[in-house]
DNA sequence: TTAAGTGCAAAATCTTTGCAAATGT
DNA sequence: ACATTTGCAAAGATTTTGCACTTAA
């Protein structure tokens, strides 16, 4: 039943339903984000779109965020990285609650959605919309390297 | 039994402790964010310390929080937030575990230590190290305002 | 007295803005 | 053909670096 979420062809459709154009530089954006388990940063963005103007690229992530196609996240070094937003993301497009879990040694940054929250009391007065928790430790691969 | 956590007299022994010199600018950088519920930002900071250099405030956030005196938490902007660590922050150095509210109206970032959490799960392979929960939604002024 | 800290100038980055040329529909 | 989108140039903002002067201990 499940629609593929990381092919070129999803990807169009994906514009499509936001009125975007199907551009070169939108679609490699996409496919850079794809099949990847965790959000990549800005620089490595960058980087690997280095035919891609700089300034297209801030402009592609922001339209894409205002979207909701993409999310951002903050790494502990305050750095932006992105991640296409799962079916369940865009649903519950404002009440994201997963977790971002933030390798120290790698410092990849892996969204695992999915996860079910235990449930958290705060102070009186609070008014809460949406929440992630953000954990930092070892990611699988590093963890085991470390052995 | 609890000593006093932001008269200027425990900045002073807190600059004593690790090792660092009780220069006029570094106690300002305190006193300016004791007190308060919420974490300041660097923006903020910089206005509210209008007389120091912003280049030795960069310099003393550093050092502050190599230190374990401050941590950092990013708002929902990217901008870097600044509060001082409370005594359990200190204790338990590397295992913050607390919750940051990022209100989206008036953008203020509480820091709500001694909050309990609950246990969650996590994909196997991963190692936590740490965690904060962090969420977005209106803080008690704001909520009261919106009435 | 002297090591640490500050302030200023200047470099290096990062991010935004304006506009002409190129591109998708 | 026309509105969007891109790339380039340039402005603006943020962050870092180097070095001489000042200050706390």
């Amino acid at each position: 039943m499940k629609q593929p979420t990381n092919t070129p062809n999803h990807f169009e459709h994906l514009l499509d339903q936001h009125h975007l154009k199907k551009t070169a530089p939108r679609l490699k954006v996409l496919s850079m984000m794809a099949d990847k388990e965790t959000a990549t940063s800005q620089p490595d963005l960058e980087s690997l779109m280095n035919d891609v103007d700089r300034v297209t690229l801030y402009r592609i992530l922001n339209v894409f965020e205002e979207k909701g196609i993409i999310h951002k996240v903050f790494d502990l070094n305050g750095t932006a990285n992105y991640a296409i937003c799962t079916s369940n993301c865009q649903e519950h497009r404002h009440h994201d609650e997963h977790l971002h879990f933030n390798c120290t040694q790698c410092n990849n940054v892996y969204c695992l959605n999915d996860l079910n929250l235990p449930a958290f009391d705060l102070p009186p007065g609070f008014k809460v919309n949406g929440f992630t928790l953000y954990a930092t430790g070892l990611c699988p691969d590093c963890s085991k390297k470390q052995n």
